[in-house]
DNA sequence: CAGCGGATTGGTAGCGCTGCCAAAAAGTCA
DNA sequence: TGACTTTTTGGCAGCGCTACCAATCCGCTG
């Protein structure tokens, strides 16, 4: 293998072969404004003989309004996100967008930076996760001129578009049910909440419930770091070893759920007839576990399918609720 | 709050209100070229007051190299390929790289498609799953001038780098493993592989080195459509419908193989004694189990890193092996 | 056949920034 | 101090494309 050749083939050379003009060409490439079935073939031809690829970089310079969508993400290890851009992703292939993403690993500091980078690429749309964002994120945002969309939470106010659904009414939900299915001593284990906002709202409110309703949180044990099903298990693990007599544990998602499911298999703690185990997400694995986990389905692909839409359709300032699912399952 | 929708602010502008030239703000802000510290104040200060945001679409265009990095990726619900970009979009990061993506589903015509839109904003590198491409992808990407990294696969002919680990050796060496553990009715149970190649090899080779050994396989079962740990579970139930005295399954990944781990649990069957289960991928998930999984761990965070840190150090083409680590968990 | 309106087409300013080059300013040295 | 360097700086031509406008073409009318 050797040096590559940099042969670009620019739109004015299309058009001399084509012999027409080059905004005749971008029209023909744009199916845009008019132009004969005779000339459309001869510049397809001569596209097609060249081999040329039109430059975006350039035509959005050109044009106002560039077909980049932007997403600030706090993770990709939490399947939650990969979800939310499969379903946009999807959206905004169809209508020839482009996803751009960047991943702040739930600093809020980083996301102001990477908004600020995102934002270099006068994006159509940025979104992002949540409602907390650091005075400077806001204030960028708000002075860009271009759409924000806030996934994933409604407990707060939106700067622009938001989708998704309550994360404080998933948590009282939760508890509602645990309560209603008689459990009375009820632990949690969670990830870092200071940081992961949205699993802090679903736990104050689940909290909040339960003290409502005269049977308040026995213990909890919250871990370092991200969720994850190594978690979970540890997390019940020291949560039974401090408070063993617990009838049910709230976790703070599917992945925490699981991994509490296997310290119980693993110790022959009984599910959910000495244990009651709730957790968060609706992952598809729940439904494939030997007693499917009782969760709560939340939209994530629906998210993101919706959030693009609005974008492409330049959609009003809006906030949309799709909701979210109990799945009473067979763990509570 | 102002909430002026004030016209975007050019660099033109901020050079106007710093009293410089226009050329003595790119090189501040790029921090490129020389300049005295007292001007590189006057212009920080008006980009501060101004609230400039540069425009790297314009910057794109103007410079020779962009700073995007485009991923043509098959699907965003196998944790693989998260797992890759998150490994890649850290690296890029740190180097004001930008990540830009789009998802095929695993059809090869619409990588293609992809891949062509990709070309058009002029990225620094095209990075994709494997080596099986349409011949017009090959042309096309072989034709921009722009790097190609093919990620997750050594067992072919790479079109300039490549980064990950050969599946053809993973699958003999899951096909030892069991081997050398004395199983001899060996099933398969895997999701549709005419579409996920990389799977395909490491099946196809698992099959020879047992057929090589003796012990041919005995049953398969393939499911339609994308892993997961449903199928895996109805992949097993049939398999063993069919084919009950299987001593060993080997699983196209994880998903499935945790699948295969619940049908078990659910249906009594002891493992390994009775029917023994191997994986691959090595996800978190495998070590929590209760028996851990036994499993071929891939580096795919590294493959993501490497890859990115090749593009950023415009390295020559060069093919990457990774190498992956069998686990010897508690299933097998 | 001139006159018209709509369909096509080409010319050409920019879009906002960077790269190159020459000019201006600031140092250096004998 | 004058000649020569080195550091800073500004001007401006594009990068490749789109938007706008004017020119041209065409088919019909009256």
């Amino acid at each position: 293998m050797e040096l590559k050749q940099q042969v670009t083939v620019t739109l004015a050379e299309v058009a001399e072969a084509a012999g027409v003009g080059e905004s005749t060409v971008s029209r023909v490439l744009r199916n845009h404004g008019s132009f004969s079935g005779k000339t459309r073939e001869r510049v397809m031809a001569a596209v097609e003989r060249l081999g040329y690829v039109p430059n975006r970089i350039a035509g959005t310079l050109a044009s106002t309004g560039s077909r980049l969508v932007a997403f600030v993400i706090p993770s990709l290890s939490n399947i939650v996100f990969p979800d939310v851009l499969r379903g946009a992703s999807a959206v905004l292939e169809e209508n020839r967008y482009q996803a751009v993403f960047s991943v702040t690993d739930y600093d809020p500091g980083k996301e102001e930076a990477l908004a600020a980078a995102m934002l270099a690429w006068r994006p159509a749309a940025v979104m992002l996760a949540g409602y907390e964002h650091t005075d400077g994120t806001v204030k960028m945002l708000r002075a860009s001129g271009c759409r924000v969309v806030e996934l994933l939470d409604l407990d707060g106010d939106a700067l622009d578009i938001a989708v998704g659904f309550s994360n404080r009414a998933a948590g009282r939900e939760s508890a509602a049910f645990l309560l209603k299915r008689g459990y009375r001593r009820i632990g949690y284990v969670g990830h870092d909440l200071s940081r992961d906002t949205r699993a802090g709202k679903r736990f104050s409110s689940f909290c909040e419930t339960l003290q409502a309703h005269g049977a308040p949180l026995v213990a909890r044990e919250i871990l370092a770091g991200a969720s994850s099903v190594e978690n979970g298990r540890l997390g019940l693990e020291r949560l039974l070893a401090q408070t063993p007599d617990l009838d049910a544990v709230y976790f703070s998602n599917d992945d925490m759920a699981l991994g509490g499911y296997f310290h119980c298999l693993a110790e022959g703690i009984s599910i959910p007839s000495k244990l009651a185990i709730f957790g968060y997400n609706g992952l598809d694995i729940g439904r494939a576990m030997p007693q499917p986990l009782s969760t709560i389905r939340t939209p994530r692909v629906a998210t993101g399918q919706i959030a693009a839409q609005l974008v492409v359709a330049n959609a009003p300032p809006q906030a949309v609720d799709l909701g979210f699912e109990l799945i009473d399952g067979a763990t509570a």
